[in-house]
DNA sequence: TACTCTAGAGAACGATCGTTCTCGGCGCCA
DNA sequence: TGGCGCCGAGAACGATCGTTCTCTAGAGTA
């Protein structure tokens, strides 16, 4: 085993622990015996444990992102659609076992008060789901895309903090609907005659 | 200082460490120092850091939730005006110095997965915010009030994480704005004639 | 074959945690 | 006054954490 696939298995396993259960209450041993890589290699990919925390956010933020964007690419034609596509993802995210809300909210609550770079990484994710949400705002027709934008933000959190302590995948179907009311009665400018 | 203070002291020094630094940061030693109370009697109030942090999601739902009904109370005349009262509470209370996000958020990230006491908390203080926001809305002419609380639900909660997140309590305004867009636009009965 | 280098297994270390125990002192009632 | 009981201060305990160190075995090279 490489440096690179140590790595990788480290990253593999500290998402899916780190995500499942808390970040303390994951530790390097367990960390160690989930992955198959020894304590010695995994210092030295990870020379200490916060660092191994935010490589396992940055990681999941461009995952997360990217699987995002591949639902709506191959589920939405108009604009509209491609932005209420988003919650048919996040209905399905929801849905899905072991869903236990956002890794970034809940890595924020837990450390964000602590760790400068676990607050960043919680900043940096929720600004990049902005921007491409904006962006998908911006092929409507409205006034204010980027308005649009920070309200249906507001939803996505809400849909995903309120699926995972209720417990029901349906949040995400709530916001889908407020998001196409709000999409709907969205001002616009008079067509251009 | 008898039972009742020292069980009121611990509650208070809790509720403001727990809530700062996030549950596991804060040792039962530095909460005997902050509140005083020494560790036998906070042993005697409460058998295990758990039940102490159990006791704290408790009376911070209740007060929480008093604080935004007496709000709600003094500012709001018209039923949409009580709706729209909530999310200038909200905002206050996001640009308040200390502002961390939603305390039942955060534990649930921190202990959800572990402590079935701290996510039943969690669970029992939304179900409460739900059934008062609905409460709200069933004074409003609208077909379906709880659709509509399940809607405003959730931009309750994304404008608290998002406020917690970016530092920036305009996450409230963007929410009231689209509180007012959703409660203008849900479906209403004719009015009878 | 002998030497060197590296890696893995796991012990070790110091710190800190939640929780319990010990000790000395103060109030109370006869 | 003297014995009793409760209290606070803080030491102590066992567990666990993040991190480092030791030791041994094996691969590569002359």
């Amino acid at each position: 085993m490489d440096h690179d696939e140590a790595r990788s298995r480290l990253l593999d396993t500290a998402e899916r622990l780190f995500y499942e259960r808390g970040v303390q209450a994951v530790g390097m041993d367990e960390l160690r015996a989930a992955s198959g890589v020894s304590l010695k290699r995994l210092y030295q990919c990870f020379p200490s444990k916060s660092e191994l925390v935010e490589g396992y956010l940055r990681r999941r933020d461009e995952r997360w992102r990217a699987a995002l964007s591949d639902h709506v690419d191959r589920h939405g034609a108009t604009a509209q659609d491609r932005l209420l596509a988003v919650f048919d993802w996040l209905h399905a995210w929801c849905a899905a076992p072991g869903f236990r809300g956002c890794a970034f909210i809940n890595s924020f609550g837990e450390l964000g008060s602590v760790s400068d770079g676990v607050a960043g990484a919680a900043r940096d994710h929720k600004r990049a789901v902005r921007e491409y949400v904006a962006d998908l705002a911006d092929d409507l027709r409205v006034d204010d895309p980027a308005a649009l934008a920070d309200q249906l933000l507001l939803l996505i959190d809400g849909a995903i903090t309120t699926a995972a302590i209720s417990g029901d995948p349906a949040a995400a179907r709530h916001a889908q609907v407020a998001a196409g009311t709000l999409i709907t009665c969205a001002p616009r400018r008079p067509a251009t005659a």
